[in-house]
DNA sequence: CTCGCGTTTGACCAAGTGGTCAAAATGAAG
DNA sequence: CTTCATTTTGACCACTTGGTCAAACGCGAG
């Protein structure tokens, strides 16, 4: 299944180099909406120099998205069963949140993927996404059902911190705009307002 | 500015055939993803027949967005200084979440165009959109400040509203992924959790 | 019935698309 | 400094794209 890394220093070289610009352009236009060229052109390679490292704008899509799904779920996986419940749970909303913070184009791949019907990732999210999203949601079924969490559905509870800190990378533009320039930077703002959203949320 | 109406039966007829088939084709696959060809094949017409209604690929996205910018801020121009705050909210929330049931591609149809940065919005964002927000936003404000809403941003309230909302329109394919083929409306289940989600924080 | 205006279309175009290929340039090992 | 595999490229291809246009169609008022 997986191929033997890039050997050459060449070939690491350029291989990070298109997926820094794929992730570029795949984030800023959706798959259809993007060319091989811009990708190129990104990357500062000839297309058929891009082409002989890709076979195909597919292949450099899938490469994005199977690199990207692994880190997009870490920490989701750290959520631990033997932490205090509302520190891990606040503790994930955080990790999230930076996560839309430092790698916005990262959550727009996924957003833009995800819009418009995620047809090339469709059976990770059946399979992969699907048992680590239930596993983790009977981790905090348990600790509601203990009484160390108010009860809530703790699968709406999860997509609730997907949605709210994935909207201030995904949504940015509109965020801007409406907090206006004398507000360049909501993650401050955004941080307190989830914490304490989700303390009272699940404070029993 | 605004042109005046269709005239004929016909030019109604076909205006409305394209922009139903202009909203499922943006909606899809985002402006530049998608083809003025298919959205001609989608309503039923040539190509050459599509362009006689409207000039180009980009004065149908226009239309489309000028004519759904309205709708979709209704629910928030409701919100009423004079009802009970809780209510007023929790309203609030619940007709954004029947939009997403009820209209999930007009709600993706911004999607796109936000995730991909609003080119063709960006104006409205910083005008009408910023205005009401505001204008709402200290309605809110105002609450809290006389005691009847728990504290904290109402900014941040609205974007937490919109984001936890639309994410079951937006990203439906990825929610049904989880919850799996057993639970294939999540709304029901979307609706209690919120519900208790703004009860608990709002509630002083 | 027929005339004119609104409507529809097939054929077409230039530009852009993903992708190929043979040939040239370049690097590293001996 | 030679040699050979790796890397890079210009030219090219078939197909799709947004958009045009002249000609044909058809519906309703007189």
């Amino acid at each position: 299944m997986t191929q033997p890394v890039a050997r050459t220093r060449i070939q690491r070289k350029n291989i990070a180099l298109i997926s820094e610009a794929a992730l570029s352009v795949f984030s800023t236009w959706g798959f259809r909406g993007s060319t091989v060229d811009q990708i190129a052109k990104e990357a500062n390679l000839s297309k058929p120099n891009l082409l002989y490292y890709f076979p195909s704008k597919e292949a450099i899509h899938q490469h994005l998205m199977s690199s990207l799904m692994e880190t997009w779920l870490d920490p989701l996986r750290e959520l631990d069963e033997k932490g205090e419940p509302l520190e891990e749970i606040l503790t994930y909303m955080r990790r999230k949140l930076q996560m839309s913070r430092d790698h916005p184009r990262e959550s727009r791949l996924f957003a833009n993927e995800i819009v418009q019907g995620a047809p090339r990732i469709h059976d990770m999210l059946e399979t992969e996404l699907k048992e680590l999203v239930d596993e983790k949601a009977r981790v905090i079924q348990g600790w509601m059902a203990d009484g160390r969490l108010a009860p809530a559905d703790p699968w709406h509870l999860i997509f609730s911190i997907w949605s709210l800190t994935q909207h201030y990378a995904d949504f940015d533009v509109q965020v801007k705009a409406v907090l206006g320039p004398e507000k360049p930077d909501p993650f401050p703002d955004a941080e307190t307002y989830l914490s304490t959203l989700f303390t009272r949320m699940l404070t029993v």
